[in-house]
RNA sequence: GACUCGUUAGCUCAGUAGGUAGAGCAUUUCCCUUUUAAGGAAGUGGUCGUUGGUUCGAAUCCAACACGGGUCACCA
């Protein structure tokens, strides 16, 4: 039996209890007339009424018990509904005969949830709350809530048993409604923008559109791999060459790495491509949206963000790649293209580093190690290393540099674009290198893709693509410095996983 | 993956010269018809994360493992 400790059994027997009182536990068509807050506000005449109350009007609403003060022949009992609570009270001579003694004492009790009917009135310490002429169970609840001033702390429980955390932190609520306030504006802006939102597949015979590792998965009819996406990248491209001038997606991507308060395996991104547009009409777009989230999240232009304070006054800055590393992380001017000089940094700062690695791979240790986190308003950083870039196109002035840029706030990375490598011969050729890296063990360089190939070989127009973190945009928008705190049900390990099982996987 | 801290009642937490466990809330019984973490009285409730070891004796000391938090690494 799943239900086995004291209070469970005790609370199925009062659910055992109701049935025989003729009473389901568990009945359906509830019919409920007002909520807590349209309560509050429909009542709110009833403070200035001269008997302080008005039960000329009976209401119906339902809730769960969150609070249970018995006293003697009366009781005040809170219950909370997805707008708040509303204190109710509930007192013997009101109800039939037998009710209050010997079904609400004995069978109701914290946690279930109920529906009442009665009028609203003003408690001696001019409460609004409703005083109860009908009440009856409609969920038994057979496990107890956690305790009712501390709460459910334990951020284990808190994300493995969401549902628990929030009945207990009803604020938690509030993160994922501004989420979805945040993901509805941000789609509600592309389709304005002119964007069409597509669906591409999420099972690839190729990981590609990122370096990381993938998932794999198995497909039984075929016998034959399949990789969850890394990106969506490749696939809305394949649209672009169709077609398709402006589309967009939101959705998931997996990533087969590490978790830590910035990484979930799963993750949301928008990812949009916007052709005969550059990255610098990108940049552009980028700030409208956060101005478009901030006016509908009804937010003021500087929030916090823990002990920052983000100023998203438009225009954001713009910083170049070879000035931050110069202006942010103090790398002399003349050293910031000469390897040697930048190996010499480094050690100077004492950063462990590969010695082998590119300049441009040299350049995003010191880019990593002193000027990202100090990215604290939002900063465009333009003109990046074309080595850094696999699938950038690169600048018709400086062959070296890529038409890419990365938008950072907080000190984190939010979003990349760039204009779109569209030449097929180039792609096929960076392609071939990076199955080099693979094959010199670098497990997440890119796979040669042909059918991308044979695609640009029909011709992509010049295009403009971005992807934009949407977790970590909620996160910022919502002053959260763990990942999990904006996903609803974030990944985490198995409990009691067996020995053998771990063994077998391995 | 590394380091570090944690894991004790349903929840929040105490608990070392090593001697078969405590509080508050919850729960059970009783009193109480305007409470606000209601109050008063008396009870029930625990494989002290798991498995081994040291010891006459382990929540406590040691080891391994599991899960979690933090920091770092990985993640353009």
């Amino acid at each position: 039996m799943i239900f086995d400790n004291q209070y469970e059994l005790q609370r199925i027997e009062k659910s055992n209890n109701l049935k025989t009182a003729g009473k389901n536990p568990y009945p359906h068509n509830i019919q409920k007339d007002t909520s807590t807050l349209a309560f509050k506000q429909n009542f709110a005449y009833v403070a200035s009424a001269a008997t302080q109350r008005d039960d000329t009007v009976t209401v119906t609403l339902s809730g769960r018990i969150k609070f249970l003060r018995v006293m003697g022949k009366a009781a005040f009992v809170k219950i909370e509904d997805e707008e708040g609570l509303l204190q109710i009270y509930v007192a013997r001579d009101n109800l039939p005969e037998g009710f209050y003694n010997d079904v609400f004492k004995k069978m109701i009790e914290v946690g279930d949830i109920i529906t009442v009917s009665g009028y609203p009135f003003l408690t001696k310490t001019e409460e609004l709350s409703l005083h109860v002429t009908a009440l009856d169970i409609t969920t038994k609840s057979i496990k107890p809530l956690p305790e009712k001033f501390h709460g459910l702390q334990d951020h284990e429980l808190r994300y493995r048993q969401r549902y628990l955390d929030m009945i207990m932190n009803p604020d938690v609520k509030n993160i994922f409604k501004l989420r979805s306030k945040i993901v509805s504006t941000t789609r509600t802006f592309m389709e304005e923008q002119g964007f069409l939102e597509v669906e591409t597949p999420m099972m690839h015979p190729i990981a590609g559109g990122a370096n990381a590792r993938p998932f794999i998965t198995h497909h039984n009819a075929l016998g034959i791999e399949r990789f969850l996406r890394i990106a969506p990248e490749l696939y809305l491209k394949r649209l672009i060459v169709g077609g398709f001038e402006a589309v967009f997606e939101i959705n998931r991507n997996f990533r087969n790495e590490g978790m830590d308060h910035t990484h979930n395996p799963e993750f949301t991104m928008m990812e949009f491509y916007w052709a005969y547009h550059n990255y610098e009409d990108l940049m552009k777009l980028t700030e409208d949206l956060f101005e478009r989230l901030l006016s509908e999240l009804k937010l003021p232009s500087k929030l916090p963000y823990g002990e920052l304070e983000i100023d998203y006054a438009t225009p954001f800055a713009k910083i170049k790649w070879e000035d931050a590393l110069v202006e942010i992380a103090g790398v002399k001017r003349e050293a910031v293209r000469d390897r040697e000089a930048l190996k010499t940094f480094l050690k100077a700062n004492n950063v462990k580093f590969d010695e082998n690695l590119s300049m441009a791979k040299l350049q995003e240790e010191i880019f990593d190690e002193f000027v990202e986190a100090k990215l604290i308003n939002p900063t465009f950083l333009t003109h990046y290393p074309i080595d850094i870039s696999p699938l950038a196109r690169r600048s018709d002035e400086d062959p070296e540099i890529a038409e890419r840029f990365e938008f950072f706030v907080g000190g984190a990375e939010i979003a990349n674009g760039f204009n779109e490598l569209n030449d097929p011969l180039d792609q096929y050729e960076r392609f071939a290198a990076q199955v080099a890296n693979k094959a010199d063990g670098d497990d997440e360089a890119h796979e040669m893709d042909e059918d991308y190939i044979q695609a640009l070989g029909y011709g992509m127009a010049p295009t403009a693509g971005e992807g934009i973190g949407i977790d970590r945009l909620v996160m910022i928008l919502t002053n959260q410095h763990s990942i999990r705190d904006v996903i609803l049900f974030p990944a985490m390990k198995p409990l009691n996983i067996t020995k053998k099982e771990k063994s077998d996987n391995e």
